[in-house]
DNA sequence: ATTAGTGCAAACGTTTTGCAACTAG
DNA sequence: CTAGTTGCAAAACGTTTGCACTAAT
């Protein structure tokens, strides 16, 4: 947390209340929320902040690496890149709630494979949908 | 194709100039192409097809299995479920030309993880980004 | 004749942008 | 001081919807 607003000193960025704040919010969420969501968290402290920020916030952090985007039907979500570990996510299909599962099948067998096409990999995307222990209980 | 149409008739739907058109233009695509694209081939034949109607095409040979909504940054790409064989896809990140690739990592191992957790799997996503022959060259 | 499908226009929700004012360094 | 950042308002974008009209069965 500390480390990541050194980090963007660093660069160059200035580190003010609401990039804290918002980065506070991306911590503070057991699921990946939507820059909505995050909105809600970060005006409980600033109640002034308004969703550009939040969104403009998002994409730098997004292009620095220190959160992942992930694309769902009805927007976008974010994840805090903890530790940058490699890991994929089981997400609920009924209500949207994301666990991480620490399997990656990726190998170079798949960049052999690509090759072959002429295709250059540089990520990838694994995730895998249906329903969650509390969802499945409801039926 | 027609095969397509007749089962889409068995189930009470009718068939109309422009949700043949529809199917033909998905089929006219090397790549996965969005619904302005899938618009503006339609026209060709059927100047006067609204987008409406292809989203409204899309969603309900979507919900029928027909065809495959895939999620982008900039919006959905919708592929025709061919003889519906399971593959994975190389999105090209520069242009967003897609090909296929055969290889599926997903074993019964994944089941059993994510059931540890309660969850459930129903289905998943696999997709690798990079560049394409094309867009590789010109740097 | 009946019901599904269409085109139009307007609405929707998410994300992006231009701009003038502000503030962290 | 001054470059980066903010809030506001408006726009952009893909997608969805209500409606009256049309067309496939």
């Amino acid at each position: 947390m500390e480390k990541i607003l050194e980090q963007l000193r660093l660069k160059g960025y200035k580190v003010t209340p609401q990039r804290r704040a918002v980065l506070q919010a991306l911590n503070s969420f057991e699921y990946f929320p939507t820059a909505q969501e995050l909105l809600a968290e970060v005006r409980k402290t600033n109640p002034d902040v308004s969703l550009d920020t939040i969104y403009r916030n998002l994409s730098m952090l997004t292009e620095l690496g220190i959160v992942h985007e992930i694309h769902r039907t009805s927007g976008n979500v974010y994840e805090l890149a903890k530790d940058g570990h490699h890991h994929h996510h089981l997400v609920c299909t009924k209500c949207g709630r994301t666990e991480c599962i620490d399997i990656c099948p990726v190998t170079d067998i798949y960049k052999e494979e690509a090759e072959k096409k002429g295709f250059t990999i540089t990520g990838h995307m694994f995730e895998f949908y249906g329903l969650c222990s509390n969802c499945r209980e409801k039926k």
